[in-house]
DNA sequence: TACCAAAATTTTGAATTTAAATTGGGGATA
DNA sequence: TATCCCCAATTTAAATTCAAAATTTTGGTA
């Protein structure tokens, strides 16, 4: 009856169950904004437009709920979450503390492939400057920070990085979308690459430390000019 | 407050939903060992135990697995975490990095009410030492942890630490029933609660990871005793 | 016109049913 | 005797159905 041929049977690895597709989908979907914060969400209207009944649907929601990227309330529509500026700087505040963490374990775990990942990215990021979209330095921007954590090797502190970087997805595209301060992006970015490969952990650190700072107040300058947009 | 969540009315109560109360009947099943790390919950059984069908259940299961007191994988029967030392390590790495970072922050802001239930706590686990059972003076104890961490007043931090602790709780109260250095907590207790007062966070923060080191060494001695016992 | 109350609709919560996957055992075969 | 394959029993995944709660609309009234 239904046709659901959204995956591969090769699964062998991992069987992705069908609700775990839904969350995929639905999280891209939110993390690139074509579900909107604060928009709501019906069941029903999803899991036909997605082809799907509404049990996966509902696990779908609310394993997104548990994760903060959907606000769930009982016996009311789910809304795509639409945090204040005071909650992402929350948000951002525990995100950077287990950045900065994973960034001075990385220092003694990395290997040299992923310090080569890493400079190569580094290397994509300046390059794509004129040619490609903001989109795409977002990506390698993204991608940069993950690895450095990824390298932690402490799978604890790479989940709920992971989490919180979900949850701060969208204003962390909206920062590099509006300001593009690229070359001092860049300098820092090869300050904590040099570091990670002195096997230096504080200077690492502290590099990204600076970094983040930086992130902080360009979030804070974006909010502040986009809830003024909204008010006229 | 921010104005744009109207139409979210806050001071609602939230009517608990079956599967809410599902989850929190097993957590806590969990966290005190009636459900034993490794021990297969099948979905039907539970459910009839519980006397609710296997649907809520089936999300409860879902949520705890997202929490991580549970482990999931699709078409197989669920278990109850069981991490071994290096996992339960890494979690405490993050905790302790959590927790350390709520403690500074809680200088900062909490109220004389809060360090007056601080001091309360104290008190009664010094009390309960003779008379009552190891299991309320690791209550207590917890507490104290809990509402520090509360007084950061960073709902982010707030929800992440309270996560991870569930994660750790049996482990933690494997640690207080064996080994039970009360004088050497009760001091770096006061310790913490002097700099809390005094609005020191740096001064907070250090004790308190002194503290936590002390739970590190206490878990890998019990959990290396204990895995000695089983292959016995 | 603005506002309040009650019916009608919509939407979620939970139970039941159906489908698909896994597990374990028995038998055929090398 | 050991190994592999197939089938039945068990168990989860997903769809469907039913009930309860919330939201919207409608109609009346000041």
């Amino acid at each position: 009856m239904m046709p659901k041929k959204i995956g591969f049977d090769e699964g062998r690895i991992v069987p992705l169950t069908l609700s775990g597709q839904v969350v995929e989908r639905l999280r891209n979907w939110i993390l690139l904004g074509e579900l909107a914060p604060g928009e709501v969400l019906v069941e029903r209207v999803l899991s036909e437009k997605l082809g799907v009944s509404r049990t996966p649907m509902r696990e779908a929601l609310r394993l997104l709920g548990s994760e903060g990227l959907i606000d769930m309330v009982p016996n009311r529509r789910p809304r795509v979450a639409d945090p204040t500026l005071s909650e992402i700087l929350e948000l951002l505040e525990v995100h950077s503390l287990l950045e900065a963490r994973g960034t001075r374990l990385a220092a003694q775990n990395i290997s040299q492939n992923q310090l080569g990942e890493l400079e190569r990215l580094i290397d994509e990021m300046e390059n794509s400057g004129a040619i490609r979209g903001q989109f795409e330095f977002f990506e390698l921007d993204m991608n940069f920070h993950r690895k450095i954590v990824e390298a932690s090797c402490n799978a604890t502190l790479i989940e709920v990085h992971s989490q919180l970087n979900a949850r701060l997805y969208r204003t962390r595209f909206l920062s590099t979308q509006t300001i593009s301060n690229r070359p001092l992006m860049h300098s820092q970015h090869l300050k904590i690459l040099e570091s990670l490969q002195m096997k230096d952990g504080n200077s690492a650190q502290s590099h990204l430390e600076e970094h983040l700072l930086q992130l902080g107040k360009n979030i804070t300058a974006i909010f502040k000019n986009d809830t003024q947009k909204k008010e006229e």
